[in-house]
DNA sequence: CGCAAGTATTTTGTATACAGTATTAAAAAT
DNA sequence: ATTTTTAATACTGTATACAAAATACTTGCG
């Protein structure tokens, strides 16, 4: 991957291939940052510190930081400036419910719509993921486990229930990373993503759906002591 | 967004006069700009003619943009700006599918859980909006029918729930907004709803949640020719 | 008259500067 | 010693300035 380095301001960067804009990358590093940790809730961003951690000005950052505002990751608190949100454990619960909702109902378009092509790909990616729980690789298990969620809901074809789920999903990410990390819940979970997959494959919207709920609700029960 | 009450060192303080930031401003009059028309789907959004219209300069404009941009009411492209988003018949359908689905969501939990008291204020928003319709005040009308949806989904108690709603809500707002406008459908619209707040006196969470999927259903019906 | 190339102008992207507001520290008073 | 007042500092909010990219325009040529 090349990447040029260009003269901008009288400050040397290193562009990346894709044209995205200052403000759309420092909006994906910042959410990482949040997920990963490395900014905790309720901590106050300093914009001339992050900024200058960063190497960029504080203007392409403030918008970075407008822009994860309206996705709910940081809160904006009038001439006080931006501080990273901390959720109570009853608003991840009702996050779960809402991630539920969501994904029964993409699980259930899928049953009528989904072509076997797209649900042999799911499958794949199932497969893999018990390769990574055999092998206790949990990061591995963890990204895949997100990715056949997000695929699921990727089957309904319908671009706001998708967003809308990658929404809510990227705030409980964190959650879930922490959780999945203590609990040795897995064995569990994995049989429930099997049954998922069957009744995927067998098109049975309602057991799916059924599946799904369940298996969001242990979800809870899985994470709920780290919140 | 920003809550009235904000959490401080431990401490609950009340924010005084939402002295909202200028961007913050600049957010609602832009929301409310495109809602209204005033700002075209597809129309490029020029910074320096908008920020003059409106008085500000484009740094705050710019931040007001990421955030709608971040809401999906604005769409940015690299290099050349923000464009207000233009949403295809299916955009408009498939945000109904989840708006529907949402709904009926919160339609169950309320049956569950709100007051008796919370159930009476949507019934006497109903009857305020039967009022305005058999007066044929179609604005007055129009921001009841709204305020009543948000208000059932506010019965749920969900926060994320209520603002993925309102996200969405915000999307078709314009829509339902010319729609409304044109068909003469509003006796069906009005009965529908009476038989929702029925069933939610009832507490009866199956027919709340029917009679709820059968109104949406029909909202897309009253409002795809326009789309 | 049409088209292409090059130039001018507009517009976005980012940085910097300055003003206003919160926060902290220090000093004064009770 | 504790509280109040005041000054210093730091940070955010907004405006302006400048560089890069894109668009519009003009001119030269066929």
């Amino acid at each position: 991957m090349a990447s040029d380095v260009v003269e901008h301001g009288g400050r040397r960067t290193v562009a990346t291939i894709s044209r995205q804009s200052l403000h759309g990358e420092i909006v994906t590093r910042l959410r990482d940052m949040i997920i990963e940790g490395d900014l905790q809730p309720g901590e106050r961003i300093y914009e001339n510190q992050l900024g200058e951690e960063l190497g960029v000005s504080r203007t392409p950052l403030r918008e970075a930081l407008k822009f994860l505002a309206s996705e709910g990751l940081v809160e904006l608190v009038p001439s006080r400036g931006a501080v990273v949100k901390r959720f109570s454990a009853k608003d991840i619960e009702d996050m779960l419910i809402v991630l539920r909702s969501l994904e029964m109902l993409a699980g259930k378009i899928a049953c009528r719509q989904a072509s076997d092509e797209e649900i042999a790909q799911i499958r794949a990616l199932h497969d893999a993921m018990v390769r990574h729980y055999k092998a206790g690789e949990r990061l591995e298990y963890y990204k895949l486990n997100q990715q056949i969620h997000t695929g699921i809901v990727a089957l309904a074809n319908n671009a706001p229930l998708a967003e809308v789920h990658g929404l809510l999903q990227s705030r409980v990410k964190r959650i879930r990373f922490i959780g999945h990390e203590g609990a040795e819940r897995w064995a569990g979970a994995v049989a429930e993503h099997e049954r998922i997959i069957a009744a995927l494959e067998q098109r049975d919207a309602e057991t799916l759906a059924q599946e799904l709920d369940v298996h969001l609700v242990n979800g809870w029960e899985r994470v709920k002591s780290v919140v």
